[in-house]
DNA sequence: GTCTATAATTTGATAGAC
DNA sequence: GTCTATCAAATTATAGAC
Protein backbone atom coordinates (compact mmCIF):
# COMPACT_ATOMS: atom_id res chain seq x y z
CA UNK A 1 0.00 0.00 0.00
CA UNK A 2 2.94 2.36 0.46
CA UNK A 3 4.23 4.44 -2.67
CA UNK A 4 7.00 2.76 -4.47
CA UNK A 5 10.38 4.63 -4.55
CA UNK A 6 13.25 4.06 -6.39
CA UNK A 7 12.91 2.15 -9.46
CA UNK A 8 9.47 0.91 -8.96
CA UNK A 9 8.87 4.22 -8.45
CA UNK A 10 10.15 5.45 -11.61
CA UNK A 11 8.16 3.11 -13.35
CA UNK A 12 4.75 3.93 -12.37
CA UNK A 13 5.82 7.81 -13.23
CA UNK A 14 6.88 6.73 -16.84
CA UNK A 15 3.61 4.10 -17.29
CA UNK A 16 1.38 7.34 -15.99
CA UNK A 17 2.47 9.73 -18.09
CA UNK A 18 2.61 7.43 -21.37
CA UNK A 19 -1.17 6.00 -20.25
CA UNK A 20 -2.65 9.43 -20.13
CA UNK A 21 -0.72 10.64 -23.34
CA UNK A 22 -1.48 6.92 -25.78
CA UNK A 23 -3.80 5.36 -23.38
CA UNK A 24 -3.13 1.35 -22.17
CA UNK A 25 -2.67 -0.57 -25.48
CA UNK A 26 -0.47 2.51 -26.45
CA UNK A 27 3.06 1.80 -24.26
CA UNK A 28 4.93 -1.41 -23.68
CA UNK A 29 7.22 -2.56 -21.25
CA UNK A 30 10.23 -1.82 -23.59
CA UNK A 31 9.12 2.38 -23.58
CA UNK A 32 9.18 2.04 -20.05
CA UNK A 33 12.76 0.66 -19.58
CA UNK A 34 14.06 2.92 -22.19
CA UNK A 35 12.61 5.74 -20.43
CA UNK A 36 14.15 5.20 -16.87
CA UNK A 37 16.96 3.20 -18.23
CA UNK A 38 17.03 -0.53 -17.15
CA UNK A 39 16.29 -3.58 -19.71
CA UNK A 40 12.50 -4.43 -20.47
CA UNK A 41 12.83 -7.48 -18.33
CA UNK A 42 13.85 -5.91 -15.46
CA UNK A 43 10.15 -3.91 -15.64
CA UNK A 44 8.67 -7.50 -14.50
CA UNK A 45 10.88 -7.95 -12.03
CA UNK A 46 9.09 -4.84 -10.05
CA UNK A 47 5.39 -5.59 -11.66
CA UNK A 48 4.82 -9.37 -13.46
CA UNK A 49 2.37 -8.24 -15.52
CA UNK A 50 0.92 -5.34 -17.54
CA UNK A 51 -2.48 -6.10 -15.92
CA UNK A 52 -0.58 -5.45 -12.08
CA UNK A 53 1.08 -2.35 -13.52
CA UNK A 54 -1.53 -0.89 -14.96
CA UNK A 55 -3.59 -1.50 -11.59
CA UNK A 56 -1.19 -0.12 -9.70
CA UNK A 57 -0.84 3.03 -11.90
CA UNK A 58 -4.38 3.57 -11.45
CA UNK A 59 -4.70 3.24 -7.49
CA UNK A 60 -1.81 5.01 -7.04
CA UNK A 61 -3.28 7.95 -9.25
CA UNK A 62 -6.16 7.64 -7.36
CA UNK A 63 -4.92 7.64 -3.68
CA UNK A 64 -2.63 10.91 -5.08
CA UNK A 65 -5.80 12.58 -6.37
CA UNK A 66 -8.16 12.15 -3.46
CA UNK A 67 -5.60 13.15 -1.66
CA UNK A 68 -4.98 16.24 -3.43
CA UNK A 69 -8.73 17.70 -2.89
CA UNK A 70 -8.76 17.19 1.02
CA UNK A 71 -11.63 17.01 3.51
CA UNK A 72 -14.64 17.94 1.02
CA UNK A 73 -16.52 18.58 4.69
CA UNK A 74 -13.96 20.67 6.01
CA UNK A 75 -15.11 23.70 7.57
CA UNK A 76 -12.32 25.66 6.74
CA UNK A 77 -13.20 25.58 2.95
CA UNK A 78 -16.28 26.83 1.42
CA UNK A 79 -17.64 24.35 -1.06
CA UNK A 80 -17.49 27.26 -3.74
CA UNK A 81 -13.06 26.55 -3.04
CA UNK A 82 -13.66 23.05 -2.79
CA UNK A 83 -15.39 23.03 -6.69
CA UNK A 84 -12.79 25.69 -7.67
CA UNK A 85 -9.90 23.11 -6.44
CA UNK A 86 -11.94 20.47 -8.27
CA UNK A 87 -11.83 21.97 -11.66
CA UNK A 88 -8.53 23.35 -11.45
CA UNK A 89 -7.10 19.83 -10.76
CA UNK A 90 -8.72 18.88 -14.03
CA UNK A 91 -7.70 22.05 -15.69
CA UNK A 92 -3.39 21.46 -14.55
CA UNK A 93 -3.66 17.94 -16.50
CA UNK A 94 -4.35 19.57 -19.83
CA UNK A 95 -2.17 22.49 -19.38
CA UNK A 96 0.76 21.95 -17.03
CA UNK A 97 0.94 18.41 -18.11
CA UNK A 98 -0.56 18.70 -21.28
CA UNK A 99 -2.05 14.76 -20.32
CA UNK A 100 -5.46 13.21 -19.95
CA UNK A 101 -6.76 12.11 -16.31
CA UNK A 102 -5.52 8.91 -16.39
CA UNK A 103 -9.17 7.56 -15.53
CA UNK A 104 -11.22 9.82 -18.30
CA UNK A 105 -8.46 7.85 -21.10
CA UNK A 106 -8.89 4.71 -19.43
CA UNK A 107 -12.56 4.76 -18.91
CA UNK A 108 -13.09 5.09 -22.52
CA UNK A 109 -10.99 2.48 -23.10
CA UNK A 110 -12.70 0.31 -20.36
CA UNK A 111 -13.82 -2.68 -22.50
CA UNK A 112 -9.97 -3.62 -23.57
CA UNK A 113 -8.84 -3.18 -20.31
CA UNK A 114 -7.77 -5.99 -17.77
CA UNK A 115 -10.37 -6.46 -15.13
CA UNK A 116 -7.90 -4.67 -12.46
CA UNK A 117 -7.71 -1.99 -14.06
CA UNK A 118 -11.33 -1.34 -15.07
CA UNK A 119 -11.92 -1.98 -11.44
CA UNK A 120 -9.45 0.81 -10.33
CA UNK A 121 -10.98 3.37 -12.86
CA UNK A 122 -14.55 2.72 -11.38
CA UNK A 123 -13.61 2.75 -8.09
CA UNK A 124 -11.61 6.74 -9.09
CA UNK A 125 -15.08 7.65 -10.66
CA UNK A 126 -16.75 6.31 -7.45
CA UNK A 127 -14.65 8.52 -5.08
CA UNK A 128 -14.98 11.48 -7.41
CA UNK A 129 -18.79 11.30 -7.16
CA UNK A 130 -18.66 10.80 -3.40
CA UNK A 131 -16.49 13.51 -2.79
CA UNK A 132 -18.12 15.59 -5.45
CA UNK A 133 -21.83 14.97 -3.80
CA UNK A 134 -20.88 16.01 -0.18
CA UNK A 135 -19.72 19.40 -1.66
CA UNK A 136 -22.82 20.37 -3.29
CA UNK A 137 -25.14 19.05 -0.34
CA UNK A 138 -23.10 21.22 2.02
CA UNK A 139 -25.35 24.06 2.93
CA UNK A 140 -23.62 27.38 1.78
CA UNK A 141 -24.24 29.47 -1.49
CA UNK A 142 -27.66 29.16 -3.50
CA UNK A 143 -30.20 26.94 -3.27
CA UNK A 144 -29.73 23.23 -3.24
CA UNK A 145 -30.82 23.01 -6.88
CA UNK A 146 -33.52 20.64 -8.51
CA UNK A 147 -31.45 18.01 -9.59
CA UNK A 148 -30.13 15.76 -6.77
CA UNK A 149 -26.71 16.45 -5.74
CA UNK A 150 -24.95 12.59 -6.82
CA UNK A 151 -26.75 14.05 -10.50
CA UNK A 152 -24.99 16.79 -10.39
CA UNK A 153 -22.02 15.39 -8.97
CA UNK A 154 -22.02 12.99 -12.11
CA UNK A 155 -22.52 16.16 -14.51
CA UNK A 156 -19.23 17.50 -13.26
CA UNK A 157 -17.18 14.80 -13.23
CA UNK A 158 -18.75 13.95 -17.26
CA UNK A 159 -18.24 17.55 -17.90
CA UNK A 160 -14.58 17.94 -17.17
CA UNK A 161 -13.02 14.22 -18.28
CA UNK A 162 -15.19 15.35 -21.57
CA UNK A 163 -13.16 19.34 -21.71
CA UNK A 164 -10.19 17.33 -21.45
CA UNK A 165 -11.00 15.45 -24.56
CA UNK A 166 -12.40 17.85 -26.62
CA UNK A 167 -9.97 20.19 -25.71
CA UNK A 168 -7.04 18.24 -26.54
CA UNK A 169 -8.54 17.23 -29.41
CA UNK A 170 -9.55 20.81 -30.70
CA UNK A 171 -5.51 21.90 -29.60
CA UNK A 172 -7.11 24.48 -27.86
CA UNK A 173 -6.72 24.77 -23.88
CA UNK A 174 -9.38 28.03 -24.27
CA UNK A 175 -12.01 25.63 -24.64
CA UNK A 176 -11.41 23.93 -21.56
CA UNK A 177 -11.67 27.44 -19.47
CA UNK A 178 -15.05 27.58 -21.60
CA UNK A 179 -16.56 24.96 -20.85
CA UNK A 180 -15.23 25.01 -17.34
CA UNK A 181 -17.31 28.07 -17.01
CA UNK A 182 -20.21 26.76 -16.81
CA UNK A 183 -19.33 24.40 -13.87
CA UNK A 184 -21.17 27.25 -11.99
CA UNK A 185 -24.63 25.81 -13.20
CA UNK A 186 -24.46 22.72 -11.63
CA UNK A 187 -23.32 24.52 -8.33
CA UNK A 188 -25.85 26.65 -7.78
CA UNK A 189 -28.91 26.37 -10.44
CA UNK A 190 -30.24 29.65 -9.47
CA UNK A 191 -27.17 30.98 -10.67
CA UNK B 1 -16.96 10.39 -51.25
CA UNK B 2 -19.53 7.71 -51.79
CA UNK B 3 -19.97 5.39 -49.08
CA UNK B 4 -18.68 2.10 -49.72
CA UNK B 5 -20.62 -1.04 -50.22
CA UNK B 6 -19.98 -4.76 -50.24
CA UNK B 7 -17.01 -6.16 -48.91
CA UNK B 8 -15.66 -2.64 -47.98
CA UNK B 9 -18.99 -1.30 -46.32
CA UNK B 10 -18.54 -4.65 -44.07
CA UNK B 11 -15.15 -3.92 -43.18
CA UNK B 12 -15.82 -0.08 -42.47
CA UNK B 13 -19.07 -1.74 -40.42
CA UNK B 14 -16.25 -3.61 -38.53
CA UNK B 15 -13.36 -2.01 -38.03
CA UNK B 16 -16.13 1.09 -36.71
CA UNK B 17 -17.85 -1.64 -34.42
CA UNK B 18 -14.19 -2.63 -33.04
CA UNK B 19 -13.06 1.30 -32.23
CA UNK B 20 -15.77 1.90 -30.80
CA UNK B 21 -15.75 -0.84 -28.26
CA UNK B 22 -11.77 -1.17 -27.97
CA UNK B 23 -10.32 2.10 -29.60
CA UNK B 24 -7.47 2.62 -32.46
CA UNK B 25 -4.93 0.33 -30.76
CA UNK B 26 -7.54 -2.34 -29.53
CA UNK B 27 -8.51 -4.25 -32.89
CA UNK B 28 -6.07 -5.43 -35.74
CA UNK B 29 -6.69 -6.75 -39.39
CA UNK B 30 -7.02 -9.93 -38.78
CA UNK B 31 -9.88 -9.20 -36.46
CA UNK B 32 -11.88 -7.27 -39.20
CA UNK B 33 -10.62 -9.94 -41.72
CA UNK B 34 -12.15 -12.68 -39.56
CA UNK B 35 -15.22 -10.66 -38.63
CA UNK B 36 -15.98 -10.29 -41.98
CA UNK B 37 -14.56 -13.62 -43.46
CA UNK B 38 -11.39 -12.93 -45.81
CA UNK B 39 -7.95 -12.75 -45.03
CA UNK B 40 -6.09 -10.23 -43.68
CA UNK B 41 -4.03 -9.70 -46.34
CA UNK B 42 -7.43 -8.90 -48.83
CA UNK B 43 -8.01 -6.04 -45.90
CA UNK B 44 -4.97 -4.54 -47.34
CA UNK B 45 -6.74 -4.11 -50.73
CA UNK B 46 -9.30 -2.43 -49.84
CA UNK B 47 -7.49 -0.03 -47.48
CA UNK B 48 -3.52 0.08 -47.93
CA UNK B 49 -2.79 1.07 -44.23
CA UNK B 50 -4.55 1.18 -41.16
CA UNK B 51 -4.20 5.02 -40.63
CA UNK B 52 -6.44 5.17 -44.03
CA UNK B 53 -8.88 2.99 -42.88
CA UNK B 54 -9.22 4.41 -39.83
CA UNK B 55 -9.75 7.89 -41.03
CA UNK B 56 -12.65 6.34 -43.05
CA UNK B 57 -14.29 5.28 -40.65
CA UNK B 58 -14.08 8.22 -38.74
CA UNK B 59 -15.38 10.32 -41.91
CA UNK B 60 -18.47 8.00 -42.42
CA UNK B 61 -19.18 8.17 -38.66
CA UNK B 62 -18.92 11.94 -39.00
CA UNK B 63 -21.33 12.40 -41.98
CA UNK B 64 -23.78 9.40 -40.90
CA UNK B 65 -23.92 11.38 -37.55
CA UNK B 66 -24.11 15.11 -38.77
CA UNK B 67 -26.94 14.08 -41.59
CA UNK B 68 -28.68 11.96 -38.66
CA UNK B 69 -28.93 15.11 -36.39
CA UNK B 70 -30.47 17.45 -39.83
CA UNK B 71 -30.55 21.23 -40.18
CA UNK B 72 -30.25 23.29 -37.15
CA UNK B 73 -32.02 25.79 -38.48
CA UNK B 74 -35.30 23.65 -39.51
CA UNK B 75 -38.18 25.57 -39.00
CA UNK B 76 -40.58 22.69 -38.57
CA UNK B 77 -38.42 21.51 -35.80
CA UNK B 78 -38.09 23.52 -32.68
CA UNK B 79 -34.65 23.99 -31.00
CA UNK B 80 -35.95 21.68 -28.07
CA UNK B 81 -36.80 19.06 -29.92
CA UNK B 82 -33.40 19.70 -31.99
CA UNK B 83 -31.84 19.06 -28.75
CA UNK B 84 -33.10 16.53 -27.40
CA UNK B 85 -32.37 14.36 -30.80
CA UNK B 86 -28.73 15.66 -30.04
CA UNK B 87 -28.95 13.60 -26.13
CA UNK B 88 -30.93 10.42 -27.88
CA UNK B 89 -28.06 10.50 -30.42
CA UNK B 90 -25.76 9.69 -27.96
CA UNK B 91 -28.19 7.88 -25.63
CA UNK B 92 -28.27 5.29 -28.79
CA UNK B 93 -24.92 4.50 -28.53
CA UNK B 94 -24.74 3.54 -24.72
CA UNK B 95 -28.42 1.81 -24.60
CA UNK B 96 -28.77 0.53 -27.74
CA UNK B 97 -25.19 -0.44 -29.27
CA UNK B 98 -23.04 -1.01 -26.42
CA UNK B 99 -20.58 1.39 -27.86
CA UNK B 100 -18.82 5.10 -27.33
CA UNK B 101 -19.05 7.45 -29.51
CA UNK B 102 -16.07 6.75 -32.10
CA UNK B 103 -14.62 10.06 -31.58
CA UNK B 104 -15.15 11.01 -27.73
CA UNK B 105 -12.79 7.48 -27.55
CA UNK B 106 -10.89 8.55 -30.33
CA UNK B 107 -10.52 12.19 -28.92
CA UNK B 108 -9.50 10.65 -25.53
CA UNK B 109 -6.15 8.63 -26.95
CA UNK B 110 -5.83 11.40 -29.80
CA UNK B 111 -1.92 11.12 -29.16
CA UNK B 112 -1.73 8.06 -30.15
CA UNK B 113 -3.57 8.12 -33.52
CA UNK B 114 -2.02 8.63 -37.02
CA UNK B 115 -2.32 12.53 -37.97
CA UNK B 116 -5.25 11.52 -40.38
CA UNK B 117 -7.37 10.14 -37.95
CA UNK B 118 -6.55 12.70 -35.67
CA UNK B 119 -7.63 15.37 -38.36
CA UNK B 120 -11.56 13.20 -38.56
CA UNK B 121 -12.26 13.56 -35.11
CA UNK B 122 -11.29 17.25 -34.85
CA UNK B 123 -13.60 17.58 -37.56
CA UNK B 124 -16.22 15.44 -35.81
CA UNK B 125 -15.91 18.22 -33.16
CA UNK B 126 -15.69 21.62 -34.49
CA UNK B 127 -19.27 20.28 -37.00
CA UNK B 128 -21.06 18.94 -33.39
CA UNK B 129 -20.40 22.30 -31.51
CA UNK B 130 -21.36 24.54 -35.01
CA UNK B 131 -24.16 22.71 -34.99
CA UNK B 132 -25.49 22.90 -31.44
CA UNK B 133 -24.18 26.67 -31.53
CA UNK B 134 -26.50 27.06 -34.26
CA UNK B 135 -29.84 25.16 -32.19
CA UNK B 136 -28.86 27.36 -29.26
CA UNK B 137 -28.45 30.47 -31.07
CA UNK B 138 -32.08 30.21 -32.44
CA UNK B 139 -34.72 32.35 -30.68
CA UNK B 140 -36.92 30.09 -28.60
CA UNK B 141 -37.48 29.06 -24.78
CA UNK B 142 -36.22 30.58 -22.16
CA UNK B 143 -33.39 33.54 -22.38
CA UNK B 144 -30.00 33.19 -24.44
CA UNK B 145 -28.25 32.95 -21.00
CA UNK B 146 -25.11 34.38 -19.81
CA UNK B 147 -22.21 32.39 -21.49
CA UNK B 148 -22.54 32.58 -25.65
CA UNK B 149 -24.16 29.79 -26.93
CA UNK B 150 -20.21 28.28 -28.50
CA UNK B 151 -19.27 27.91 -25.00
CA UNK B 152 -22.72 25.99 -23.90
CA UNK B 153 -22.55 24.36 -27.52
CA UNK B 154 -18.61 23.06 -26.11
CA UNK B 155 -20.27 22.53 -22.91
CA UNK B 156 -22.93 19.82 -23.82
CA UNK B 157 -20.61 18.00 -26.46
CA UNK B 158 -18.21 17.57 -23.92
CA UNK B 159 -20.96 16.64 -21.07
CA UNK B 160 -22.19 14.02 -23.71
CA UNK B 161 -18.75 12.38 -24.17
CA UNK B 162 -18.04 12.23 -20.30
CA UNK B 163 -21.19 10.65 -19.84
CA UNK B 164 -20.57 7.89 -21.92
CA UNK B 165 -17.34 7.45 -20.22
CA UNK B 166 -18.20 7.78 -17.01
CA UNK B 167 -21.36 5.82 -17.59
CA UNK B 168 -20.02 2.71 -19.56
CA UNK B 169 -17.28 2.50 -16.77
CA UNK B 170 -19.77 2.13 -13.80
CA UNK B 171 -21.94 -0.38 -16.10
CA UNK B 172 -25.08 2.15 -15.03
CA UNK B 173 -27.34 3.24 -17.81
CA UNK B 174 -28.79 5.08 -15.64
CA UNK B 175 -25.86 7.43 -14.92
CA UNK B 176 -26.16 8.73 -18.34
CA UNK B 177 -29.87 9.81 -17.88
CA UNK B 178 -28.93 11.24 -14.68
CA UNK B 179 -26.49 13.22 -16.67
CA UNK B 180 -27.95 14.25 -19.96
CA UNK B 181 -31.11 15.35 -17.60
CA UNK B 182 -28.71 18.52 -16.35
CA UNK B 183 -28.28 19.65 -20.16
CA UNK B 184 -30.98 21.73 -19.87
CA UNK B 185 -29.30 24.01 -17.68
CA UNK B 186 -27.08 25.11 -20.78
CA UNK B 187 -30.41 25.42 -22.73
CA UNK B 188 -32.24 27.18 -21.09
CA UNK B 189 -30.47 28.64 -17.73
CA UNK B 190 -32.71 30.14 -17.33
CA UNK B 191 -34.72 27.22 -15.64
C1' DG C 1 17.99 -6.12 -9.13
C1' DT C 2 19.59 -6.25 -13.50
C1' DC C 3 21.28 -8.58 -17.20
C1' DT C 4 21.32 -11.76 -21.76
C1' DA C 5 18.84 -14.69 -24.32
C1' DT C 6 14.87 -16.36 -25.99
C1' DA C 7 10.26 -18.11 -26.39
C1' DA C 8 5.62 -17.55 -28.27
C1' DT C 9 2.47 -14.64 -30.30
C1' DT C 10 0.72 -10.75 -32.76
C1' DT C 11 1.21 -6.89 -35.61
C1' DG C 12 1.01 -4.06 -40.15
C1' DA C 13 2.37 -4.83 -44.52
C1' DT C 14 4.09 -6.90 -49.24
C1' DA C 15 4.81 -10.23 -53.29
C1' DG C 16 2.89 -12.90 -56.42
C1' DA C 17 -0.32 -16.84 -57.88
C1' DC C 18 -5.08 -17.55 -59.16
C1' DG D 1 -10.68 -9.58 -55.17
C1' DT D 2 -8.99 -13.06 -52.61
C1' DC D 3 -5.69 -16.23 -51.66
C1' DT D 4 -0.96 -18.39 -49.73
C1' DA D 5 3.22 -17.35 -48.06
C1' DT D 6 6.10 -14.59 -45.87
C1' DC D 7 8.47 -10.69 -43.66
C1' DA D 8 10.38 -7.60 -40.20
C1' DA D 9 9.27 -5.70 -36.15
C1' DA D 10 7.09 -5.46 -31.78
C1' DT D 11 4.71 -7.50 -27.91
C1' DT D 12 4.31 -9.84 -23.13
C1' DA D 13 6.63 -12.88 -20.61
C1' DT D 14 10.09 -16.48 -18.70
C1' DA D 15 14.69 -18.85 -17.55
C1' DG D 16 18.81 -18.48 -15.68
C1' DA D 17 23.51 -16.18 -15.15
C1' DC D 18 25.73 -12.48 -12.58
Amino acid sequence: MATPTGKAGEILDSAERQARRRGYNGFSFRDLAADVGIKSASVHYHFPTKAELGAAVAQRYSERFMAHLGDPADPEVAPDALLERYVAAFRRALVRDRQMCLCGLLGAEVESLPPKVAAEVRRFFEQNVAWLAAVLSRPNRGAPGNEPAEARALAILALLEGALVVARTLKRDAVFDQIAGTVTSFAAPDG
